[in-house]
DNA sequence: GATCACTCATACCGCCAGGGTACCAATGCC
DNA sequence: GGCATTGGTACCCTGGCGGTATGAGTGATC
C-alpha cells in the first residue's frame, strides 16, 4: 500500500461530496473517465471499496465515510504547509488573524492596542471570512489565530475564551414577537435565518421542507440587518453586536433557553511563533480587564485551558 | 500557488532531514538532479527560499524550518487516511493498541479485561513500536489508541493519565552507585543509555563528545536488562517495570530530582470510534480502581481533561 | 596557488502515468 | 420497448518526472 497523492484525495472529497462521478468531474475541471479510473485505483491500493455504485446511485461505503473525514484534514494539513511556509518566506512578516467582521464583541480595537506594546509583536493583517470559516483558516494555514465562536470544530486547535453574552435574536420592529420582551427558541420555528450558516444545532426546525425565501443572500452586516429590517429574516447575534448595531427597525430581544455566545481566542495547537502567543495574551487581558466582560469567568476553559498559550 | 504533491514532500523532508541532496536522493532511492529540481520547483511554487545552499554546504532557511515542521505533520495526516480508509475496509474491525512492550505498568492484561466486558468493544490487537513511537503510530493511523509515558508530542492528542510512579534507574549490582540508597541525576554523567532513545531532557550529558560504546544495540527489554547486568548501560525505568522484572544481578535505585513516570491512555482527537471510547473508560477505571495507583489523582489531566473520552 | 574531491546545477533524453475521446453497458423512466 | 442518464472500458497521446552525462563553484591539501 504505497503512500497516496493530494490529487487522489482532492478527487474522492469531490466525489464523496458530489456522490456523482460527472459532477465531480466537472468540478475538478476534467472528464469523467479518468476519474472513475481513479477512484477505481484509489480503492484496488486501498483494498477497500468507497463507494457503492450502480449506474444510477453513487453511495459512501463506511470505509468511504472514514476516507472522506481523513481525506479532508490531510488536505487541509498539505495546503496548510504550503500557505505557512508561503507566509514564513515573506520579507516582512505578519501576523494574520482571521475573524468574521463585526463578531469581534467590540474588542478587537482594545485587542490590537494592547498587543501592539508587546515586543513580540508583528505587524496584524486581518483575514475575514464567513460563518465557521475561521477555523479552517486557521488549519489550513491561512491565518496565524483567530477570533470566533465557540464552539465550533475546533480540531487540531487551541483556545481560550474571552467573553461570554447571551445570545439575542434580531427582528423587525413591527414583527408581532417584538412586542415581547424574551422570546423561546420554538416561537422562532419557521423563520427563515441569513444565508451565511448560522447552523447551530439550535435552528428552529423548517417546516414544510426546504422553502427557500428569495433573497436571503447577504454577505455583510448591513445586508443582513437590512433583511431583518424588512421581516424577511431574523437572525442571532450576540448582545455586543446588538450594543454597537442598535437600528430603530429592528429589535433585539433575549431568547430563553439558547445556549450563550462565546468568542474565543483560538489558535493551531502546534504554533509556535511569539507573536501569536501575545496576541493571545494580549486578547486574554484585554478581556478579563474590560468592563463588559460580565462572566467570563463562569465559563471553563474549552481545551488549552491548562497551558498558559502557544509555546 | 497550485497545491502541493505528497512527492514534493516527502522529497523536501528528505533533504531537509539529511541536508545533502545526494545522501536524500539516495534515501528516496533516485538520483541526484531530479529532487535537486523537484527542490527548486517546490521553492518556486511557493515563491519562498527554502534552503540556503552553496555547492559545500545546505541549510534550512526559516521558511524550510517551518516547512519541514508542517510537512511531517501532513505527511502523518496522509498515511492516516489511507491507514484508516484501509483499516475501516476490513471484514473483521480490530482495535488497534499501540504501546511500547513492557512499559504497560502491568496495567495492560486487566485493562483488556474491562474493555471486553465492554458492548462497543472490538477485538483488541497489539501494535508493538519503540521509544516514543506511540504518538506517530496515532497520528498516521497505525494504531486506534495507545499506552504511553508522558510527556510526549501529543500535537493532536488526546490523553488521559492512568498512572504515575517514580522513575528508577537500573544499575548493574556490581556498580559502586549500587551500594547508595538514592541517587541525584548528576551522579549518573556520562553513563550510556539504551540506543532507543530515551532522550528525555534529563539524560545525563556524555562527556567529551559521542563515545558510543560498543553493543548498546538492544531491542528488547531482555538484551537490555542483560547490558545493564554487566554494567554497560544504566536504564531508567518506572518502578512498575523494575517491581515485574526483578533480577539478582540488577539494582533499581530511586533517582532524586527525575521527574515521575506517567503512564497514560491516549487517542486522536478526532476519534469518534465507540471501541476507542471503550478502551479509554476500560483504561481510566482499571487505573483508579487499582490499589497500584498510588497518586493518579495529584496528576493534572494532560489536555483533553476536560473531557470525558472520545465522542 | 594549482589540483583535486565533493556537491549542487544544467542539458538532454526517454518512459509512462494520467487525461482526453469514443464507445459500451446497465438502469430507471415514460 | 425506446430513450436518457450515468458509470465503465478501450485506446491514444501528451507532458511531467526520473535517469545519464556533464558543468561549475568551493573548500582542502600539499
Amino acid at each position: 500500500m504505497s503512500d497516496l497523492e493530494v490529487r487522489q484525495l482532492r478527487y474522492f472529497v469531490a466525489v464523496a461530496e458530489e456522490l456523482h462521478f460527472g459532477r465531480a468531474a466537472a468540478r475538478l475541471d476534467m472528464a469523467q473517465p479518468p476519474l472513475s479510473r481513479a477512484i477505481r485505483a484509489l480503492e484496488r491500493q486501498l483494498d477497500t471499496a468507497l463507494f457503492e455504485r450502480t449506474t444510477r446511485q453513487v453511495a459512501l461505503t463506511p470505509a468511504g465515510e472514514v476516507l472522506l473525514r481523513d481525506a479532508r484534514t490531510a488536505l487541509e494539513a498539505v495546503t496548510a504547509a504550503a500557505h505557512r511556509a508561503h507566509q514564513a518566506g515573506r520579507t516582512e512578516p505578519r501576523l494574520r488573524i482571521a475573524l468574521k467582521a463585526d463578531l469581534d464583541g467590540g474588542l478587537l480595537p482594545r485587542i490590537l492596542d494592547a498587543y501592539a506594546t508587546d515586543p513580540a509583536a508583528l505587524p496584524p493583517e486581518l483575514v475575514l471570512g464567513g460563518y465557521g470559516e475561521q477555523p479552517r483558516a486557521l488549519r489550513d494555514g491561512r491565518a496565524d489565530v483567530a477570533l470566533l465562536q465557540l464552539p465550533c470544530d475546533d480540531r487540531g486547535l487551541d483556545s481560550e475564551p474571552l467573553l461570554t453574552e447571551p445570545t439575542l435574536v434580531a427582528l423587525a420592529a413591527t414583527d408581532p414577537l417584538a412586542a415581547r420582551s424574551a422570546l423561546h427558541p420554538d416561537d422562532l420555528a419557521g423563520r427563515e435565518l441569513p444565508d451565511g450558516a448560522p447552523a447551530d444545532g439550535l435552528r428552529p426546525a423548517r417546516p414544510g421542507g426546504p422553502r427557500p425565501t428569495a433573497a436571503r443572500r447577504a454577505s455583510n452586516l448591513s445586508e443582513i440587518l437590512s433583511l431583518v429590517e424588512t421581516g424577511s429574516i431574523v437572525f442571532f447575534a450576540p448582545a455586543s453586536l446588538a450594543r454597537r448595531h442598535p437600528r430603530p427597525g429592528i429589535a433585539y430581544r433575549p431568547v430563553r433557553g439558547l445556549p450563550d455566545s462565546t468568542l474565543a481566542v483560538a489558535w493551531p495547537q502546534d504554533a509556535r511563533s511569539p507573536a501569536v502567543a501575545a496576541f493571545v495574551r494580549a486578547a486574554c487581558t484585554t478581556a478579563t480587564s474590560t468592563s463588559t466582560a460580565t462572566s467570563t469567568a463562569a465559563v471553563p476553559a474549552h481545551r488549552g485551558g491548562d497551558r498558559t498559550g502557544p509555546h
